[in-house]
DNA sequence: CAATAATCGAGACGGTACGTCACGTCTTCTT
DNA sequence: AAGAAGACGTGACGTACCGTCTCGATTATTG
């Protein structure tokens, strides 16, 4: 979420001349880095409220300006830190079973909540909640690219009859993931492996392709 | 969530009942709920973070060394803001059937997500991830009660046989209120009347008892 | 400076019945004393501006309200407690020699001056600069009671022949103590036994009878 | 009494005369002197005590924090407005007569104490009495200096056989200038002009070159 | 012997100023 | 022109005392 120049720094190889630099000093990437680094840092020690660019400034041996010339909120900044640095190992394996390729991304998916990322991980959600870019740069950066590789599991397992055809796959995935982000940021319940799997043997059993002849009383719909 | 334990309620030391109060002025009934109120009006127009202590005492007409005496915290004030002033209308009926006392609830639940004290809950979760006793009152004064009659309802379900007798009722519930909280806080999609009856659909689906001669392989364990 | 009953209280092995207490409970004796001692005690530690009526109260095992009540300020609470406790071994002798009078007298003065009562003296006279009450308590209950015994003890050195006639015992005597309370406040110098000495050797020396026949050039008056 | 030594004019490490600057903004000259002159506005409008730091930095359009990061008290704040603002008009004469110089430079301190200064003057004696530093301060900018005069000023009159060779200068100067300290402190006789010239007389009297064939006891040693 | 009345301790109350911290902006010199 | 350094005005923080108040308990005099 750099504010100038992203295209112009990060293109500049493919430029070869015809688009001159423009005059001055050129951006410091060292400084850029330094920053997002000691952001996540930071950020993982405490929460989004606690940390301060104060902080990150000095950490990364910075000027308060540098931070404060490229990213124009401390939401920014996270963001921005989370994207760059985060999210290798959630893809959606191929097993050729739903319930297997949603289990296991979503036994990654709890590793990475317990581990040093999830600090950052609550903490956006948490700055998000008085913050709308920080929740949307969340949402953008990486809730959807990770629902994208779920839609494709999602139909793999509807070809394969292993899901109904006509399965809302949003409501799908919401309850398979909502109830993670639940006891990930109430602490109520543990986030275990079996948990995971009861979860999905709990979800998915109700998406599966109804029998014939069976009927059960609606009660809603 | 008064932080001190000044009632003579709990103190066994041979009062029998003639209950009397410590020494000093007690405590101002009218600053205490005035406080409350100030903190609730003031947390529904902004967020979280933009709530000063400050604030709360000159609207409440208080001292700020008052709201410190008694709350540790902002998320303590809040947290206890939202509990005296919260929620009513969150009871689970019994209609004879699962599904729709809960998504009977469950819709009662987004309305309140959804209105003024949406934000405010919003904003207890968000304080709670860096304030582990935030969160902590959260669970207490607000999930507990809730589940307590969860259980009690799906209970009758089991015995009415719409749900397996060996549901995970905690898995079930986190289920069913998972998606709920991760569409309110990730705000990715709407909550709906028709998401929450999608949802119940979904997941007590999945809660049914087997039928009996029919068995498939959950592909996970 | 205590406000009211002050004469009821003082007199009442006097009044033999004519005169009948008040209704209600009589003023503590005991609380009394033990407010001036504690003011007394932590002027000693601190200076004025650091003594709290809080910190009195507390020391003194009493309410805060039973010190306001007796006196109005923080500066007659002062002055109470300093005209209480104060000052024994003050006193002029009559040793036939104004200069030995007068020197041992100041010689006591900075004995008292460089002890526990001199961080109380010196707090008075501080907090005297911005209250006028508690600088005017300071004369009237020390400087004014001493200055009398002094006028007599210069008297005599008059009649005895040891000083003019016309001298004016007030300029002398501030010639005497001024630099005493110079040194004091100041702190340029020490306060020793020799200063003393040196000091009613200058100033006596200059308060002498005049010599019959010697002219010397006024310069001044 | 500026508190950091970021001068360059101090360093030695082989500047040579280019001196460089710290790097950062240097500090603003306009606010140190509109927070000097404030200060001494607001002293002399009321006491040492009744002077707040919040006041002096609103009176100067001024940053609290401005305040605390170059003076650590109001003490050593007020001590450099006495300092910076001070003491012109306070210089010794010489008109050939000790006497004379002395009077005339006590006359200027008198009418110096007096004035919108004194009550500067009597704030920092006061606050100097639980404030080493600031008393301290007192001495080095505003008394030593003086006194390095009027050891001038009474080497002339030894000179000049006006007073005594083997004279105490220290013990002179006290002698001359603490009933003018006390008088200025305690208030319990007033500053005039005629007060200063007996004064002069009395202890410059003192003073003088004692008469050829004349001894007398001194009485004390 | 009750009723009345002023005291006591304790400590909460609405305030005010404290001294600190981080904000986001700025001003300097260096790269 | 961007960099670091760091001072600037601003404003909220949480604390400490201020002087006042409201309690129950205590200790006297009065009816």
């Amino acid at each position: 979420m750099r504010m100038r120049q992203k295209a112009a720094t990060n293109n500049s190889n493919h430029d070869k001349g015809n688009r001159s630099r423009p005059p001055g000093r050129p951006r410091s990437e060292a400084a850029r880095v330094s920053i997002l680094r000691s952001a996540l840092n930071l950020l993982g020690k405490n929460g989004f409220a606690e940390l301060t660019i104060e902080e990150v400034a000095a950490d990364a041996n910075v000027g308060k300006a540098t931070v404060y010339r490229w990213w124009p909120h401390k939401a920014a900044l996270i963001a921005d830190a989370f994207a760059s640095g985060a999210t290798r190992r959630l893809h959606f394996p191929d097993t050729g079973s739903v319930d297997a390729d949603m289990s296991q991304q979503m036994r990654q998916l709890i590793k990475v909540f317990r581990g040093r990322q999830g600090r950052i991980v609550s903490a956006i959600l948490a700055g998000g909640q008085s913050d709308k870019e920080l929740i949307s740069a969340f949402r953008e950066r990486f809730l959807w690219p990770r629902r994208q590789e779920a839609y494709t599991t999602l139909q793999r397992g509807i070809r394969r009859g292993e899901l109904r055809k006509d399965i809302d796959k949003d409501l799908l995935l919401d309850s398979l993931y909502g109830p993670i982000y639940m006891r990930f940021l109430i602490r109520h319940d543990s986030l275990t492996a079996e948990f995971v799997d009861g979860l999905c043997g709990l979800v998915l059993g109700g998406a599966r392709p109804r029998a014939k002849n069976r009927r059960r009383s609606t009660g809603l719909n």
